[in-house]
DNA sequence: ACAGCCAAAA
């Protein structure tokens, strides 16, 4: 037995498994050594070994598996490519005669929370508590997890809420969901909750959390003060969390202070701490920094990754970088690398803004795989910047094709049968939107004045200072149009928005966002706000504008890049 | 003595 055991501590693949299980078939042993076949099964059922096959094939040879038999396999699919065959198997095991304990139901939760299983979490929860098991702070800090992570954050406050006692973990789980789950505000309120109520002092888990929230909202001054407290506190020996400060200072809108963060790191540098910088100066339009920094990994024996090299294309994309861009794209093949659908969509775009729709879509036929949704969006904006119908129409199609229902998709092509004055087609596509019903994505932006977070939706009228904001619009509108400005006025977008007029063209959010910051800040501050959609042709013209006239710094961040807008100009060189 | 919370991506 002990032999057997300092055998067990030695495999280190399914050959050296089989060796032993062989050997113990061969003496009779196999089915009398519980300790074995379960360290065996936790053997090949978890890496660096994963081979749930011969796992399962293993477990079946067992007369009586055990409580822990069955939770090494159910652990093991919990993990792996098919997390939902961990539930199944959960479910086949509380119908058996082996009990189910604490850690089969952790394990099959967090198989639901991979599979966003929802109806199977609530089942397994139900069954927890006829269990017994209710009163687990582990198991409940899991099931608040799953219902974070299949974005049910209401069941997962009302689990956090019910908990009698509340250790770190917990805290931590519910701010990293809020944050996860698109509710930085409310991550960032019970960040700070945490260390008022109950005293506890925040760890590395919870600052990432914190973090994430910041770099969501643009929260700069929030963002100073964890970063502060993360230097006090020395978690920033932890790599992942230099790392979450990189970007939060990216973010929101400092690339000069994420360098300074990235250089002065005081713990060794990781590939996702290259790839967040690099993303970081692509992100602000700082090409060749990038292109720079992609080169200097390699130096530093960091090998680029498939992130690495997407963070570069992007780049490339964001500073106008043609040339560049494709020959990284060309060099991938050579250096081993892989281009994934990501990469075909990154240098799609740069040529398709270049102009170069021909040789995209050579690209596009030439993809091993099939092109996704945001691809086709990709060539058809472009069809509409260079007013090409033929690729317009063969863009839309796709889209249809692949059961694409954003509003934006109709608009782009129905603006380019508008721009060649085929009206009956602008007709036909208006019908073809009100048939399907189309989805729009609500925009909203933020905008951080004195520390404080001020959320704009399209149209917005809640807010208390929006007597001003708006006749600051009109103001705004009067001195723009003095200046030759013409809205940019889109007409399928107002042809539908008959129903809501809030949503025209002048009242979008990073205009309120933008109108609030120049009443309510000094002469010559900057105005920074952040947006979760791409920033539309008309709201770029009026920021211009704004600058100019005004005389502010606007830098407005956008789904995909920041935009800083000074003396009538923008970073961007119109080139997005 | 097999559990929970964890950074980047067109």
């Amino acid at each position: 037995m002990a032999k057997l055991e300092l055998l067990l501590q030695k495999c280190d693949s399914l050959t050296h498994i089989k060796q032993l299980q062989a050997h113990l078939l061969t003496i009779g042993r196999f089915q009398l050594y519980p300790s074995i076949t379960i360290k065996l099964l936790e053997l090949c059922a978890l890496p660096p070994i994963t081979n749930l096959p011969y796992a399962t094939t293993l477990f079946h040879q067992l007369q009586s598996p055990s409580t822990r038999h069955w939770n090494a396999v159910v652990r093991g699919l919990a993990q792996s490519l098919q997390p939902t065959q961990a539930v199944t198997w959960y479910a086949t095991m509380s119908r058996s005669s082996q009990k189910v304990d604490a850690l089969t139901c952790s394990f099959a939760l967090k198989a639901c929370a991979r599979a966003l299983a929802l109806s199977e979490a609530m089942q397994i929860h139900s069954q927890l508590l006829r269990f017994g098991f209710g009163r687990d702070v582990l198991l409940r800090t899991t099931l608040l997890d799953v219902y974070a992570k299949v974005g049910k954050l209401g069941f997962a406050q009302k689990v956090f809420d019910e908990m009698p006692e509340r250790d770190i973990a917990c805290w931590n789980a519910l701010v990293a969901g809020l944050a996860q789950g698109s509710q930085p505000s409310e991550a960032l309120a019970l960040f700070e909750r945490m260390a008022e109520e109950e005293g506890l002092k925040p760890n590395e888990v919870t600052v990432l959390g914190a973090l994430s929230a910041c770099s969501q909202l643009g929260a700069l001054r929030g963002g100073e003060r964890i970063h502060t407290y993360i230097v006090n506190a020395k978690l920033d020996t932890h790599v992942i969390v230099c790392n979450a400060v990189i970007d939060m200072y990216a973010k929101c809108g400092f690339v000069d202070r994420a360098y300074e963060a990235f250089e002065n790191m005081r713990c060794g540098k990781n590939l996702i701490t290259w790839n967040t910088m690099i993303m970081a100066f692509a992100m602000h339009g700082d090409g060749c920094k990038a292109l720079e920094l992609f080169e200097k990994m390699g130096k530093n024996g960091v090998c680029p990754d498939a992130v690495s090299y997407l963070a570069a294309l992007c780049a490339c994309n964001h500073a106008g970088l043609v040339e560049d861009g494709v020959k990284l794209f060309n060099s991938m093949a050579g250096s081993g690398m892989v281009p994934n659908v990501k990469h075909y969509g990154t240098v799609v775009d740069l040529l398709g803004r270049a102009g170069r729709l021909q040789e995209a879509y050579e690209i596009v036929k030439s993809m091993p795989m099939f092109p996704d949704v945001v691809l086709w969006q990709t060539l058809l904006g472009a069809s509409k910047t260079y007013g090409n119908v033929e690729m317009a129409e063969m863009a839309s199609r796709n889209l249809v094709e692949l059961g694409s229902e954003g509003c934006g998709d109709f608009v782009l092509l129905s603006n380019v049968y508008a721009a060649h004055n085929r009206w009956d087609d602008v007709g036909r596509v208006r019908e073809a939107m009100k048939r399907r019903d189309v989805k729009k994505i609500p925009g909203f932006g933020y905008i951080e004045v004195e520390g404080v977070i001020h959320k704009f939706v399209n149209g917005d009228q809640n807010h208390v200072n929006s007597h001003e904001i708006y006749s600051k619009l009109d103001e705004i509108k009067c001195r723009i149009k003095a200046y030759g400005y013409v809205a940019k006025t889109n007409h399928v977008l107002h042809d539908i928005g008959e129903e809501d007029k809030e949503n025209a063209l002048s009242y979008h959010c990073e205009k309120l966002a933008v109108a609030f910051g120049l009443i309510s800040t000094d002469e010559g501050t900057p105005i920074q706000v952040i947006k979760n959609l791409r920033i539309c042709d008309d709201c770029h013209v009026v920021m211009k504008l704004i600058s100019e006239i005004y005389n502010r710094e606007i830098i407005v961040r956008d789904r995909a890049r920041f935009h800083r807008f000074q003396d009538g100009l923008c970073s961007c060189r119109d080139y997005w």
